[in-house]
RNA sequence: GCCGGAGUAGCUCAGUUGGUCAGAGCGGGCGUUUCAUACGCGCUAGGUCGGGGGUUCGACUCCCUCCUCCGGCACCA
C-alpha cells in the first residue's frame, strides 16, 4: 500500500460548473477510489479560486462585495459535486484562511531565500500607440518604430519572482522525471517553452485590492496564479496531512492542457525557491484534453441548451461518469456525443454487464433457491480454467492501466471481463446442464459467474459507485468500504459464498430501444433552428441578458479635446484576402470615402473568412500612424472589433451610411 | 513561418527495438442458442496502414519529400 494525493484545479468562480469542470474532477474521484481499491492512504482535494481583478470587478458589476460575490459561486461548485458521486476529502478556496496565511508564509520562505525581489513593471510607454512596448520591440535610443519618437519610461512597482534562475534547473528535473508531465507531448512543448528562455514573473499588482496581500508591503496584491497554485499544497497544511506530500506519496496533479505550463513551470520553481527538495515536488502533472459536446465547442453548445450534465439527472450520475471515462481517452481531445453515449450505454452497461448480471440471477432464482450455490466442489473443466485465466489478466490489466492514469482503457478490460463472463456461461450452459439433471456442474457454473460478478462489482466502482453498489446489493452483498491497507482489487475470482441469499433481479442498466433513444436524445440535446448563416446581422436587440462586457484595464478619463484626436470614420470593405503566414492578419482594402482605398491589416482571420466581411461597413481608426508588417505590406488604420480572438465582433454602423463619414 | 504530434477497416482507435501486425471494440451483414433487459455466442471488414521516393533480403514500423488535420510559439496599431 501507498499513499495518493489527487487533486483537480480550483475552478475559477467567474464561471458556473459545467461539463468541462465535471471531467476532471470525476476523473480525480474515480482514480482516488481506485487507490482506495488497492488499499492505498489517499487524499482528493479540490476547490475554487477566488482571488483576482475579474472577480474584484464582477463583483462590482453586480454591486457586492467580492467576498459576497464569490461565497456564492463557490457554493455551487462544492454543491455540484456531491451530485456526481464525487467525495472529495477538502474543499479549498484561496479565501481559507489557512490558506491565505500559508501563502503568505510560502512568499515569505521565498522572500527570505532572494528570489522575489522588488522592481517595476518596466513600461515603455508610446504616447502615439497609447500602448506598453517590450524592450526588443524598440528601435535604438528606445524609439517607437511606428512613431520614430522616444518612448516615455513608466513604471509600476511590482515584485519579481526570479523564474530565469530556475531554467536549467527545472530543465534538470523534466529530464530526471520523464514522468513528471503527461501525456509526453503535452512534455514536449513544455520543454520547448523552458528552453526557449524563461523571463522573471512579475508576481504582484498594485491595481487592485482583491487578494492576498504582500507581506510587508500591503500596496501590492500577489498574482492570482502564486496564491492559486500554492493551494495543493496549503490544504495540507503543517500537521499530520503533510504524510501526502511526502517522498513516499504520490501526488497527481489533473490539469486541463491550458494550464499546464502554471503547473509544471511555475509551481515546480516556486516550491524549489521556497525550499522544497526536489523530491518534495508533485509526481505526475497529467494535462487531460478538451471536450466538444455532438461535436461543437462546448460554449456553442450550452449556449443552444445542450448540457451533457444533463445525463446526470435524466440517468444518473454513473452513466455520465462511465461515458466521460470510458469514451475519450484521457490526455486527448474527445467529443461528448449523446448518440455515442446511448450506444454505449446499451451496448456496455444493458447487454453486456446488466444483462449477464440478471440471467445468472435468474438462473439461481430457480436452480438454486435464489441462494449462492452451497456446494461447488465438482472438478473444473477447461472452461472453468480459461475463466480463470482471463480473469487473472484482466483484472491486472485493468489495474495497471488506472494506475497509469488511463481510465479508458481500464475500463476497456473490465468490460472484458464481463465478455468473457457471457462466454463461459454460453459455453458452460448450465440450464442444459441442469435438464440433464447434473446438480453439481450446475452449482460450480453458477458459483463461477457469481464471483466474476462480485470481481466486476468491484472494477465498475471507481467510474460507477451507486451502480457498482446496486449490482451488489442484488447479489446479496453490501456497499464496497475500502479500509486503508485493505486490497479490495480482485486478482482472480473471489471466494464462493455459499449459502448467501440473493436479492431479487430486476434490470441494473435498463436498456432503451430505437424510440425510446430518440426521445431520450430529444430531451437531453434540444433542437435549434441554426440562424442563417450569413444573414446580415440586423442589429436585433438582445433578447435576454447580453454577453457580458469584457472590461479592458480601465482607462482614465480623457477631455473631449482627446477623444477628438481619434479619426473615427465608417469604411466599405471592397475586398479581403489572408496574410500569408500570419495565422491572424486579414488584408483589407477598405474604402473611406477618399480618393484611393486604404490597405488595412486587422487580426480577423480566426474569426472571419475573408469573403465574409466584403461589403461590410466597418469602423475604421483613420488616422492611427502606418503600421509596416514587413514584406511590403503597411496598415494605414485599424479596425473596431471585441471579442477573443477566435469570436470577434465588429464595429459596425446602423443604417446605409457613405463610406468616409466621421463619427462623434 | 518555427517547434511538436497525428493521418491504419463505416465510426473510435491498438499496433513494443523493421520480418504471421494488417488488429480490437462499436455499427453493419450472416449464422446460432434460449437461462436472460429481443439479451448472448460464433462467423464476417477483402482496408493502396495519407501521396510519392529511398534504405533493406524484407517497412505500417527507419530516412527524404509532399499533402491534410491538431496542438504550442510568433503575427493581431
Amino acid at each position: 500500500m501507498g499513499r495518493f494525493y489527487v487533486t483537480t484545479p480550483i475552478y475559477y468562480v467567474n464561471d458556473v460548473p459545467h461539463v468541462g469542470h465535471a471531467y476532471t474532477t470525476i476523473a480525480a474521484d474515480a482514480m482516488r477510489r481506485f487507490h482506495q481499491l488497492v488499499g492505498d492512504e489517499t487524499y482528493f482535494l479540490t476547490g475554487t479560486d477566488e482571488h483576482g481583478q475579474k472577480i474584484e470587478r464582477k463583483a462590482r458589476e453586480e454591486s457586492c462585495d467580492p467576498k459576497t460575490f464569490v461565497d456564492r459561486i463557490s457554493t455551487r461548485f462544492k454543491e455540484a459535486w456531491p451530485k456526481l458521486d464525487v467525495v472529495y476529502d477538502r474543499f479549498i478556496r484561496t479565501t481559507d484562511p489557512d490558506h491565505e496565511a500559508f501563502v503568505i508564509d510560502l512568499w515569505k520562505k521565498i522572500a527570505e531565500r532572494g528570489d522575489l525581489y522588488l522592481g517595476s513593471y518596466e513600461g515603455y510607454y508610446c504616447v502615439g500607440c497609447e500602448g506598453f512596448k517590450t524592450e526588443k520591440e524598440l528601435e535604438p535610443g528606445n524609439v517607437c518604430p511606428h512613431h520614430k519618437k522616444p518612448v516615455d519610461k513608466v513604471k509600476e512597482p511590482t515584485y519579481f519572482f526570479r523564474l530565469s534562475k530556475w531554467q536549467s534547473r527545472l530543465l534538470e528535473l523534466y529530464e530526471r522525471r520523464p514522468g513528471f508531465i503527461q501525456p509526453e507531448t503535452r512534455r514536449n512543448e513544455v520543454l520547448s517553452f523552458v528552453k526557449a528562455g524563461l523571463e522573471d514573473l512579475s508576481c504582484s499588482r498594485t491595481t487592485f485590492k482583491w487578494g492576498i496581500p504582500v507581506p510587508g508591503d500591503p500596496d501590492h496584491v500577489m498574482y492570482v496564479w502564486f496564491d492559486a497554485l500554492t493551494n495543493y499544497r496549503s490544504a495540507l497544511g503543517h500537521g499530520e496531512l503533510t504524510r501526502f506530500w511526502a517522498p513516499n506519496a504520490k501526488v497527481v496533479h489533473l490539469v486541463g492542457k491550458d494550464i499546464l505550463r502554471f503547473h509544471t513551470v511555475y509551481w515546480p520553481a516556486f516550491l524549489l525557491a521556497a525550499g522544497y527538495k526536489e523530491e518534495e515536488l508533485p509526481d505526475v502533472v497529467f494535462a487531460h484534453g478538451f471536450l466538444t459536446v455532438d461535436g461543437e465547442k462546448m460554449s456553442k453548445a450550452l449556449k443552444n441548451g445542450v448540457d451533457p450534465l444533463k445525463v446526470a439527472s435524466e440517468l444518473g450520475p454513473d452513466v455520465l461518469r462511465y461515458h466521460l471515462l470510458r469514451a475519450i481517452a484521457f490526455g486527448q481531445d474527445g467529443d461528448f456525443d449523446h448518440a455515442a453515449l446511448l450506444e454505449r450505454y446499451n451496448a456496455d452497461l444493458g447487454k453486456n454487464v446488466g444483462n449477464l448480471l440478471n440471467r445468472v440471477l435468474g438462473l439461481c432464482t430457480k436452480m438454486t433457491e435464489g441462494k449462492h450455490p452451497s456446494d461447488d466442489s465438482s472438478a473444473d473443466t477447461d472452461l472453468e480454467r480459461e475463466l480463470d485465466e482471463n480473469v487473472r489478466t484482466l483484472t491486472a490489466a485493468a489495474r495497471k492501466a488506472w494506475d497509469e492514469l488511463a481510465p479508458h482503457v481500464a475500463l476497456e478490460h473490465t468490460m472484458k471481463l464481463s465478455s468473457a463472463g457471457n462466454t463461459y456461461i454460453d459455453r458452460a450452459a448450465p440450464w442444459a446442464e441442469a435438464k440433464k439433471g447434473n446438480t453439481a456442474r450446475v452449482a460450480k457454473i453458477l458459483s463461477r459467474l457469481l464471483r466474476l460478478l462480485e470481481a466486476l462489482s468491484v472494477m465498475l466502482w471507481p467510474a460507477m459507485p451507486k451502480k457498482s453498489d446496486a449490482m451488489r446489493a442484488q447479489l446479496g452483498l453490501g456497499p464496497i468500504e475500502p479500509k486503508v491497507g485493505d486490497a479490495l482489487w480482485p486478482t482472480e475470482l473471489p471466494p464462493a459464498r455459499a449459502g448467501l441469499a440473493l436479492a431479487p433481479a430486476g434490470p441494473l442498466f435498463p436498456t432503451f430501444d430505437e424510440k425510446a433513444q430518440k426521445e431520450l436524445l430529444g430531451r437531453l440535446v434540444p433542437k435549434v433552428e441554426e440562424p442563417a448563416p450569413k444573414a446580415e446581422t440586423p442589429a436585433t436587440p438582445p433578447a435576454k441578458a447580453p454577453p457580458k462586457a469584457e472590461t479592458a484595464t480601465t482607462p482614465g478619463v480623457i477631455t473631449y479635446d482627446d477623444f477628438a484626436k481619434v479619426d473615427l470614420r465608417v469604411g466599405l470593405i471592397k475586398a479581403c484576402e489572408k496574410v500569408p503566414k500570419k495565422d491572424k492578419l486579414l488584408k483589407l482594402t477598405v474604402d473611406l470615402g477618399e480618393p484611393e482605398p486604404r490597405t488595412i491589416v486587422a487580426g480577423l482571420a480566426l474569426t472571419f473568412a475573408p469573403e465574409a466581411l466584403v461589403g461590410r461597413r466597418v469602423i475604421v481608426v483613420a488616422n492611427l500612424a502606418p503600421r509596416d508588417f514587413g514584406g511590403k505590406l503597411v496598415s494605414h488604420g485599424m479596425l473596431l472589433a471585441t471579442g477573443p480572438s477566435e469570436a470577434l465582433h465588429l464595429a459596425t454602423i446602423d443604417g446605409d451610411v457613405a463610406p468616409g463619414s466621421r463619427l462623434k
